[in-house]
DNA sequence: TTAAAAATATGATATTTGTCATATTAAAGA
DNA sequence: TCTTTAATATGACAAATATCATATTTTTAA
């Protein structure tokens, strides 16, 4: 079993304030696991007791509406701690998480980590700060969702998947969603996701070549986001 | 100046988990204020350095949008704190907070309030708590603004409105929104929220009377918002 | 009290977005 | 490989929503 104090993704979460000793416990009583794409890691309305720290790979934290189609909130990836929110309120988790690509994550449970929020105050204050930024973000991301066109919404997001998952060799979006994902990203029908699309594919501001995206003109797309 | 010991309103936020003594020393340091209706309690962009306790009134916190319109993104009134998220996060408020009507304010220095984060982990726990509920509620709202109607959005935040802040003695909604303000919640023009309470009102699901809006039918009210 | 300004209301129309139908392409399984 | 299924694409149309114009009412302030 790998260990926590060698492994560098927990420098980028909450977990950086844990103390060597911690650390070593914490090696104990984590379970590491391998998660395929598309592979559910919890489901809306579940019991997770604990939280999953996420050492490679990206998913996507989605909410059930009630006309029944489901809405990205947030993608995750590396370094981030997923189901902090739900173990501090003491509630089921909101929101499911659903694998887009392979995943190693390790999972520590809630007796563990409640321990931490006692004893280590660095610990807290990290904590809290991660789930103030999911705060802010939401706020920006509804204010977004409110005011923006579904244009804007779709450049805007071409552009976050760009600046915060990078790009593969051939220049294409690193994350690989589908129509209908990104669709449920940015709040419209598939058929309008996909239709604007092929609109910024002819007006040369993207390339698209089956599922691959590639930004051609990203001065364009800001300025189309506004 | 009042007396935090003796002050009802600290039972219902985060500040009830603070000692006796601790009580004795923030009524010291906290400054009381009287903000009128329409008066801003601190604007986005600002360096907000401490909280405020709500101890009566309500006021709406406002995000400004890229089209340069104001999108309401929340309501809060008394028992709760403003301003956590900045003074955590130590960033300047990412929203603006503006008075609905006549309010009683206490601000307490930040200097003050990180020392409690230390010593008081009831009171941390307690701040983490709400901003977790906020961040459910957040997500919960980005939703209904991707996948619900406009006409959905209106029943469903007439229904919020007189469930959070009730009724006057003539049933009418206790917080007096202008149709403006109201279409800045549910993200939509406000020629659109006067043409669809118009249709609420002729369908016999409301009653309006100037500013007034009373709720007639909440079970069909209820089956508009799914 | 009255004039001016702001808020509310409603019609006409344009634009955006969603829905349904159907074709085409890509992916998955037998 | 072939067949089946799912994903992507596009047209035609319908519905939702925004915008602009203008009337009416309410509020504000001189």
């Amino acid at each position: 079993m790998s260990k926590c104090e060698q492994c560098i993704v927990r420098e980028f979460s909450s977990l950086k304030a844990l103390t060597k000793d911690e650390l070593i416990k914490l090696s104990d009583c984590k379970t590491s696991l391998i998660i395929k794409k598309g592979e559910v890691i919890f489901e809306e309305g579940e019991n997770v007791n604990g939280i999953y720290c996420i050492k490679d790979g990206i998913c996507k934290l989605t909410k059930l509406s009630a006309n029944g189609k489901d809405h990205i909130v947030k993608l995750v990836t590396k370094g981030e701690l997923l189901g902090q929110r739900s173990m501090i309120s003491d509630e089921p988790v909101n929101l499911s998480a659903v694998a887009l690509e392979d995943m190693q994550v390790c999972f520590i449970p809630k007796s563990e980590v409640m321990g931490y929020f006692d004893k280590n105050n660095q610990f807290s204050m990290n904590v809290m700060k991660t789930i103030c930024g999911d705060l802010k973000e939401a706020d920006d991301h509804m204010v977004n969702l409110a005011q923006k066109t579904v244009k804007e919404r779709l450049a805007e997001t071409l552009l976050y998947l760009n600046d915060t998952f990078g790009k593969n060799e051939d220049n294409s979006l690193k994350v690989q969603l589908s129509r209908d994902e990104l669709a449920s990203i940015i709040g419209t029908a598939t058929e309008s996701c996909i239709r604007l699309l092929s609109d910024f594919n002819k007006l040369g501001l993207i390339e698209l070549t089956g599922k691959k995206i590639v930004l051609k003109d990203i001065t364009k797309l800001k300025k189309l986001a506004e």
